[in-house]
DNA sequence: GTCTATAGATCGATAGAC
DNA sequence: GTCTATCGATCTATAGAC
């Protein structure tokens, strides 16, 4: 790996927070500089394309993340039962339980998500389509199973906003073990 | 009603859906004045503290809107199935059927949400509480009709956001009629 | 009340020294 | 590679003519 896309690597974890706390359009390079540390000529180098450049490698960072923890274990998971489990699990951790949002919820809701579509679309579609797989791997029928999967996705996504602007993440753990126990009734009948 | 305040509501309709399409930071007031025809000289008549008093009366507008037409109906009809009935039915034409996103929500996910965060709360507050009340007429026990009532309304929010990412409104009406469905049960048990 | 003109700050991005 | 200096554009907000 060369030195710049190692350098990049390092600080992809600080963008994304910036993002997150700002927003796309509220986010400033002033801000990326003086939280990086790293002056308007380092940050062009490695990003010559400018903010959406960082925002679109962010997304990605994010979206790799949620394969490699969230949609690859739904889809490989010998039990898919335990597949369920470690999402639940690791969508608990990366939230930060509630206290974190979702970059590619909050990108999704104004003019921001034009930029960057197809990023926001298959990361949501991934989600549901490796969750799906899993639930019908439990034996539910393919309807029930995407009918499901789609109230799950949509349901964290909707807990973390309502956690957010309660400024209360206990919405969201409250959400989390609803949706599980959802999830084990449908297994079960 | 003074002249100013006539005034002041023709264009609220208008600045609520700039703010939905570019969020807050991302809207100017060059956009503003290109989309109401108002000057800045006018802009700063009606709203002398500037873009943060304008989301505000928006903000107000939005939750005066929602109490009319869904808290009110949900707390005071004489049969609460029918004020739920009425709550999906309202929600449905203001979210244009999933077309629309939530000005509340896309608020509260970044920074934006501390410079109006009474007003983000209290609106999601009031209607958890008013659809609890709800279903609580309906005879469910009170922990079963809170936990139903955060269900939906964060639901809700997760589905417009679902919707928008994908571009498909209809993931929305579908989520509008799993929660339909999912109350009907509920209170049929 | 509504406009134009503009102040003063900040924006994203670039240039060039080192 | 990283910095400072700075560009031109755009930002919010104000001033003042009408």
């Amino acid at each position: 790996m060369s030195r710049d896309i190692a350098q990049r690597h390092i600080i992809i974890p600080a963008l994304g927070e910036i993002f997150r706390e700002n927003g796309f359009a509220g986010t400033s390079l002033a801000e990326i500089t003086y939280r990086t540390g790293l002056g308007k000529g380092s940050l062009y180098h490695f990003f010559p394309k400018g903010k959406k450049e960082m925002a679109e490698v962010v997304l990605d960072d994010v979206a790799s993340w949620f394969e490699e923890n969230v949609f690859l274990p739904l889809l490989e998971c010998k039990n898919p039962k335990h597949g369920i489990q470690i999402m639940f699990k690791a969508v608990d951790d990366y939230f930060y339980s509630g206290e974190r949002i979702c970059l590619i919820g909050a990108f999704s809701l104004d003019d921001t998500r034009d930029q960057f579509a197809s990023k926001l679309n298959s990361y949501f579609t991934s989600w549901n389509e490796a969750l799906t797989s899993a639930l019908k791997r439990n034996g539910l029928a393919n309807k029930q199973a995407k009918d499901i999967a789609e109230d799950v996705v949509a349901s964290i996504q909707g807990a973390l906003v309502l956690a957010r602007s309660q400024d209360n993440p206990k919405v969201f753990t409250r959400a989390l073990k609803r949706l599980q126990r959802r999830i084990e009734t449908s297994i079960h009948e």
